[in-house]
DNA sequence: CTGAATAATAGAAATTTTTTCTGTAATTAT
DNA sequence: ATAATTACAGAAAAAATTTCTATTATTCAG
């Protein structure tokens, strides 16, 4: 049931380069091509893998502006939380959002091309939403660390 | 040189999904499966797929506790920076950092077990480098969204 | 225009990988 | 102890990727 050591190995494997044929990880674990496959597929079937993606190069693409974001909801209007989680659901520019504990309420992850394209975004998709009452952004000068690997122990 | 309207959807559907047969995706594009395989070898050599992962599940892997950090280096020092960085690097728990805008220096994203480990990760990893100045949590309550997809206009 | 050069595409062949199948060894539980 | 389950290896089958060949579009210089 709980994922061993090969498992982990596997899995670390796989969130490094998800290209590695089974061939490749069976020869680093091993293993014969067998039991390899048959454990990322219950790995995969027990979720512990979610999905296999690709990354892009957000610079290629033209999308040179990371925005953290601060925003408090107007907490009087007990709609606000749904409303919020509904609408940032639809913007392909927000990247990550969450409910943080502290000072404010959520945190988000914007993706835009420029300044100009983060005014615009701002006007236009945050500004707008009724349960929006303050928003604070900071402007990400450079990326130290971006990674998606998450850490087995 | 430019990807074409072609070449977006095909990064839109790997960013998806990196385990489409190039089989599926040709029909998808309408086109068969020459091109499409020449399309994508040409976006990995250019640079605009960087590379392909798979997502793991935090909670299945016991990673409960997810924690953005503001820090504040010591500018007086001026190998501050340097050597917080590498510092970073080496932190397989933190898995985003950049240098921000504002009234702090850092954003950090870490993943953790839970609030003892963090508070682990906090005393022995953070607070003893020289170069941090001041650091403030703010814990995650609730991950409203969470995605590695670029918007491809 | 026109013809040469380049780029994009389709289809098929070759290669590699994944998946399935069969059987054996190891482990677990009763 | 023995039956049942699980993990594994090797080989066969199926499917995918990659390469090859040839044709059709497109671009560009004269």
């Amino acid at each position: 049931m709980n994922p061993d050591a090969t498992d982990r190995q596997l899995m670390k494997l796989l969130q490094q380069n998800a290209q590695l044929t089974i061939k490749e990880m069976a020869a680093r674990v091993n293993l014969s091509v067998t039991p390899v496959h048959d454990r990322i597929r219950k790995l995969e079937k027990e979720g512990y893998i979610e999905r296999y993606v690709c990354l892009l190069n957000r610079r290629k693409l033209g999308k040179n502006l990371l925005v953290y974001c601060n925003i408090t909801l107007d907490k009087q209007r007990k709609e606000s939380f749904e409303e919020f989680n509904e609408a940032v659901g639809q913007m392909p520019e927000v990247l990550e959002c969450c409910v943080v504990s502290g000072s404010f309420d959520y945190l988000l992850k914007i993706v835009v091309d420029d300044v100009e394209a983060y005014n615009q975004f701002y006007q236009q998709n945050l500004s707008v939403l009724k349960s929006v009452l303050h928003i604070s952004s900071f402007f990400v000068m450079s990326q130290v660390k971006s990674t998606t690997e998450l850490p087995l122990e």
